[in-house]
DNA sequence: GTACAACCTCGACCTCACTTGAGGTCAAGG
DNA sequence: CCTTGACCTCAAGTGAGGTCGAGGTTGTAC
């Protein structure tokens, strides 16, 4: 009669640990479909979600975008994606300021960073 | 005999919050040249420092790892930009995976992300 | 000599994303 | 009957990176 899943079976099935799954149900990121017994019985279905929030965290969405994008009817997610790729691209161009930074300072001669004269002015 | 610095002329110059930077120093990022009257005084080349940890900051480091380049003697510093390069670049590829699952998901006709019975498979 | 801004310390508080611990329920197996 | 294991709740703790407020001092201007 149920395929609904315990919450061990889903914490196994995508490798998120059973107290988290727990917080994103009390966060309401991720319910169950009900209970039986007290005990939170989940969709199969909700493996797929939870492998979504796992990758848009890992992409740098925090857990309330991903909800925001997850519970959407407006198509308003496209445009957070934008500004998501936005933002990593002007953190890409940071990191390649830093680095020709960090270079200007490594010829400069100065054994230690922090003492470069220099910094962050060229050299 | 002194064009040292106090804390609220840093902070003007680096955009760097006072309360921020007394953290700065309370965690021995950035440490004032000394004191007068109880009151810290700061090199104008802290400015550089604080601009460099603020960029630092921007690309993803931590400020402990912002500390460990900064006072780094070693040439380690080169490694660690490596790393965090190629950390950014996973990152790119994992938006790039979300980016076409929800792509995915926009084809399906699913008014609600949430709701695609086909997360995160192909559609 | 007193007002005022800018500084000081110390400890508490905040957000995010969890984790941990104490104490309790429930069904199956030996 | 008793243990084991999987589950439950609720509260508190963690760590990063700060922010805030109370209460106190310093230095300059009028």
């Amino acid at each position: 009669m149920s395929d609904l899943l315990a919450i061990g079976a889903v914490a196994e099935a995508t490798g998120v640990s059973v107290s988290t799954l727990r917080y994103y149900d009390q966060i309401k990121l991720i319910a169950p479909t009900g209970r039986v017994g007290g005990k939170r019985r989940f969709d199969p279905a909700s493996i797929g979600r939870i492998n979504f929030v796992r990758r848009a965290q890992a992409t740098g969405f925090s857990l309330e975008e991903i909800r925001a994008i997850l519970d959407d009817s407006d198509g308003n997610w496209n445009e957070m994606v934008a500004d998501k790729l936005a933002a990593l691209r002007s953190q890409r161009g940071e990191l390649d300021v830093t680095i020709r930074m960090l270079e200007e300072v490594s010829h400069c001669g100065c054994q230690v960073v922090a003492e470069c004269p220099r910094l962050p002015g060229p050299c």
